[in-house]
DNA sequence: GATAATTAATTTGCAAACAAATTAATTGAA
DNA sequence: TTCAATTAATTTGTTTGCAAATTAATTATC
């Protein structure tokens, strides 16, 4: 085996042994400094997930939330109880069918966008990333996710 | 303000805003994919961690463990204790400092190592990723959690 | 040497997160 | 049309994960 073979090897083992870790431990650290920020409006990381998602596409039901964040239906239901014990959020079955729960928005929940809207910059604010790699980490993450998604369809 | 001074400010828009959530999503399913090759071994992503630490590191107690993986004390205490009914650890207070958990491997726990070997790799081959992007995201992501730790001995 | 401060681990309480089972409503097939 | 299959959401059970309070042991201070 060449010198250059072996070297190649050695990266290839230490990608397939750790990739996982450093990854891990990166979103529990961001999610982390997110729900710090996040405290003072009285939300979580996961929640204001779901918020992101509303002000995003508006009304929507559980099943299709569920899809877009790839959160487990069973997760959403107490999730969303929270939301509406809250009052940013109220759930009502659907006439077409009763199966389907349509989610909305109260005014409230609408206000709140404005107030968090520096949240994600307040929280890169507290690691010292340069620019370019939070980018190149960003494209990487999502590329991953779109391959996985894809990969989903198939099987 | 310039063509390129906009085009900056959106990917920076972009990035604060978006940089946590693929990457949330990324540790998500790559833990899961994990846990499925796992469940043969009967241990979970987080518990087969802990095991990789004492593989390397050898026998230790809680607070370093803790550290070392970044998690809180409480939330080893209970992972511990499943290790040690699988019978893959013993748990005894040290002579020296009787508020010491000394941990170490039993031979059953010794013996799971080679078995679990080529978990990664099956792990790795799950996805449909070029080595290079796997590599890139190790080196980034260890990169941020080193710049995050490192932050933290400052405050 | 007694007591205060610190430290290591545990306990308690709460919020994800998913798998598997269940319920209720709709669609499909005989 | 009736009954089976499917679908949407919920419930139940288990594991993470952290914060805050607690317990027990050690170290520091007076």
């Amino acid at each position: 085996m060449s010198k250059q073979e072996e070297k190649r090897k050695e990266v290839d083992t230490r990608f397939k042994r750790q990739v996982c870790f450093p990854l891990y431990l990166c979103a529990k650290e961001l999610t982390g400094r997110y729900n710090e920020v996040l405290k003072e409006f009285d939300l979580t990381y996961t929640q204001y997930i779901v918020m992101n998602y509303f002000w995003t596409v508006g009304k929507s039901n559980l099943k299709d939330i569920a899809n877009a964040i790839m959160l487990d239906a069973s997760t959403l239901t107490p999730l969303l109880k929270k939301l509406e014990a809250k009052g940013l959020v109220e759930k009502k079955h659907s006439q077409k069918d009763k199966r389907n729960l349509e989610i909305i928005l109260t005014p409230k929940g609408e206000a709140l966008r404005d107030k968090t809207l520096d949240v994600p910059e307040r929280v890169v604010q507290t690691l010292n990333v340069k620019r370019e790699d939070g980018i190149l980490l960003h494209d990487l993450t999502k590329h991953l996710i779109d391959a996985l998604r894809e990969g989903e369809k198939k099987e």
